[in-house]
DNA sequence: TTACGTTACTGACACGAGCAAGTTACACGT
DNA sequence: ACGTGTAACTTGCTCGTGTCAGTAACGTAA
C-alpha cells in the first residue's frame, strides 16, 4: 500500500523505527568491517529496514562515495545482432548477482561526448567495444572510475577482453574446413567498415589456424550482402581454386550461398560455406549453413568476474577460455 | 593534461576561476528563470565553465533534485534483434538531443526486482516492452519517477505507444496480400513464447485488414524455425486453400519457406510469403523474401517527443504515424 | 583507586549541486 | 531626503549517505 505522496523511505527513518542513530543503520546494512554492532541492534536495524521497504539512495551514495555501483557499456553505432544481445543480457544477470547494475548506452558516441555520459552516470567501470585514447582513460580513472576495458581494438590497448574469443572463432572456423580436406581456402569480408573490430581478429584467427595447418594464407574478398554484388566474389575465389571459405558472419555467409546461386555453383560441392552466430535463418537456407557458435554464458561469466576482480582491487584471474566456441554442423561444410 | 591525481572540477572551482559565489555559477549554467546575470558576469562564468571542463555531478544533481537525466528502457529477456537495437539507437540519439541520457538495462527482471533498478538509478523514466502492474507504477511515481510508460501489452494500460505501429505492420502485411488478389490468408505465429507482446498486435492488424477487405479470417498456426517442423504447417494451410501466408518475422518467414521447400511447393505460386524487418538475410533468401520494414528512426522520434512532453508536463501530442511502415517488394509475395 | 582496553554505540561533517531568502548598490519618482 | 523598486548578486540550508572521531559503559589488570 504504497501511497503516492509518500516520501522516500531514508535511513534516518529505518534509524527511528529501530531506535538507534543512522550511523548504525548504516554500519548494519553495509556490514562496515571493524565496527562491533550487538545481535540484538543488528535484528532490529534489519527488521526495521525491510519492514519499511527501505533501499538506500544511489544518488546520494554516489555522492558520498564518488562512485556508483553501476556498470556502463558503450555499445558500438552498428545495430547489435541477437548475439551479442545475449551476451548482454548474461553479463547483466551475472553483475547483479554481486549487487552491480549492468546498463546498456546504444547509439554513436558522436551523439554525446562520451565524457558527459561518465559525468552523468558517474559508473564503477565502463567497458566498451571500441578502443579509449590514453587521454580518455586517464580522465576517467580521476573521476573514479574503477575498471575501464575496450573489448576489442589496436594492440597496444591494455586489455581486450573479447579479443581472444574472436580469434578463436575465425581459428575454428579453418581448422574445420582444413580437417575436411581442403587446401585452398577464403575468407569473406563484412562490407560494412564499422564491424570491423570484429572483422580483424575473426580473420586474424583464420590466418592463424592456416599457417598452422600448412595452408596458404587465405584469399581475402569483400562480399556485400547482396546476390548481385556476391556473385563476382564467388567467380573470381572459384577462379582462384578455392574450394571453401570462411565467412565473417552468418549473413555474409548467405551472401556468399546467395553469390553461388547466381554463379552456377553448389555448396558444399563447389565451394564450401561456413559463418559465423548460428542465427535462425542459418538453418534454414539452402543448403543449410554450417557454422559457429560462442557460448556467450561462458563469455559473460568471464567479463563478470574481470570486471569483479577489478572493482574490488583483486587481480584478475586469468581467463579459461577453451571450448568457448563449437561447430555446428549442417550442410554447407 | 589532465593529471591523474587531480579531483573531480566542481562549480565551486568554476566559481572561484570567474570571481563569482556558487550559487551565480549555478544560475548561468542552469539558465534559472526569474534569475537577473549581467552579461560580463555570464561569460566569465561560462568561459571558466569551459575552461576548466566542468561538467555537473550527476549524483549531486540527482540527489539534490530528486530526480535524474536518465531515461531507462527495461529490455526484454528475449534477445532483441538487429531492428529493436537499432530503435533504441535512435532513442539514444533523439534524447540526447534534450539532454537526457538514455540506457537499456538487458536481461530478464527477474534478476533482480525492478523496484532496487530504477531506485539504483533514479530515473526521469522508464520505458519498458512488458507492463507494469498498477502497485509497480505507482511505487515509481512516488520515487519520483515523472513517466513510466509500458510500449506494448495488456489492453488496459494506459500508455502503449508501440501498439499503433506493431498493428499497422500486420495490416499492411494482409493489405499487400489482398491487393495481390489473395483471399485466403494464413498467419504464421512464432514459436517463442517470449515475443507474445510483438506478435499479438501485428496478428491483431492482419486480423483488422482482412475484415476490412472482404475476406475470411487468418488461419493461424505456429511456426517452428526449423524446416521439418513448418512443413506440417505449410501442408495443412495448402489443404485448406490458404495462397498467401504474413509471418509475424523473417525469420519465421525464412522457416514457413523452407518448409515450402520440403512439401515440394514454390513460392510465390504455390503460397506466396511476406515477412517483417527486412533482416540481411531476407534479401538473400530463395526466393528473395518479399517484407515489411518499419522506420525506427519515425517511431524513436515519436517516443522522444512522448517522453520529452511527459517530462516537461505538457501535454502529448498525439503521434503521427502514417507511412511510418512500408511494404518492401521482392519476390516471395 | 587509576589506567587502559574493548564493546557498542552516537554526533557531526563532507560529498556537489539547487534554490529560497537575504543583501547590497543603484536608479527613479515624489 | 526618503521610500520603493529592481538588477545583481551572496549566504546558507537541504537532499541521503558513508565514515571519522568521539564517548559512555563495562570490564580487568596493577
Amino acid at each position: 500500500m504504497t501511497d503516492s505522496t509518500t516520501r522516500r523511505v531514508t535511513s534516518a527513518d529505518v534509524a527511528k523505527r529501530a531506535g538507534v542513530s543512522r550511523a548504525t543503520v548504516s554500519y548494519v546494512l553495509n556490514d562496515t568491517p571493524h565496527q562491533t554492532i550487538s545481535a540484538g541492534t543488528r535484528s532490529r536495524v534489519i527488521e526495521a529496514a525491510t519492514s519499511l521497504g527501505y533501499a538506500p539512495s544511489a544518488a546520494a551514495r554516489a555522492l558520498r562515495t564518488g562512485r556508483s555501483d553501476v556498470v556502463l557499456c558503450l555499445l558500438p553505432d552498428w545495430p547489435i545482432g541477437p548475439e551479442v544481445g545475449t551476451l548482454l543480457g548474461n553479463l547483466s544477470t551475472e553483475l547483479a548477482r554481486s549487487g552491480l547494475t549492468f546498463v546498456a548506452h546504444p547509439g554513436s558516441q558522436a551523439d554525446r561526448p562520451i565524457a558527459d555520459l561518465w559525468k552523468a552516470i558517474t559508473p564503477a567501470a565502463v567497458l566498451a567495444f571500441t578502443d579509449f585514447t590514453p587521454a580518455e582513460i586517464n580522465a576517467m580513472r580521476a573521476a573514479g572510475v574503477a575498471l575501464v576495458v575496450g573489448l576489442l581494438g589496436r594492440s597496444d590497448s591494455p586489455r581486450r577482453e573479447l579479443e581472444v574469443p574472436q580469434q578463436r572463432v575465425g581459428r575454428l572456423q579453418a581448422e574445420h574446413l582444413i580437417a575436411a580436406g581442403h587446401t585452398v581456402i577464403g575468407y569473406a569480408y563484412p562490407d560494412d567498415d564499422r564491424v570491423r573490430i570484429f572483422a580483424e581478429p575473426r580473420l586474424e584467427g583464420t590466418r592463424t589456424a592456416c599457417a598452422a595447418g600448412g595452408v596458404a594464407e587465405p584469399s581475402v574478398r569483400i562480399v556485400p550482402l547482396d546476390a548481385d554484388a556476391a556473385a563476382p566474389a564467388v567467380k573470381a575465389w572459384h577462379d582462384e581454386g578455392v574450394t571453401a571459405v570462411c565467412a565473417y558472419n552468418d549473413d555474409v555467409a548467405m551472401a556468399v550461398l546467395a553469390g553461388m546461386r547466381r554463379v552456377g555453383l553448389r555448396a558444399p560441392a563447389d565451394l564450401a560455406v561456413i559463418g559465423v552466430d548460428d542465427i535462425p535463418a542459418a538453418r534454414l537456407a539452402v543448403p543449410a549453413l554450417t557454422t559457429v557458435t560462442t557460448d556467450q554464458a561462458a563469455v559473460a561469466a568471464h567479463l563478470a568476474t574481470t570486471v569483479l576482480a577489478a572493482i574490488n582491487g583483486r587481480p584478475v584471474a586469468p581467463g579459461e577460455l577453451s571450448g568457448i566456441v563449437q561447430v555446428v554442423r549442417r550442410e554447407s561444410a
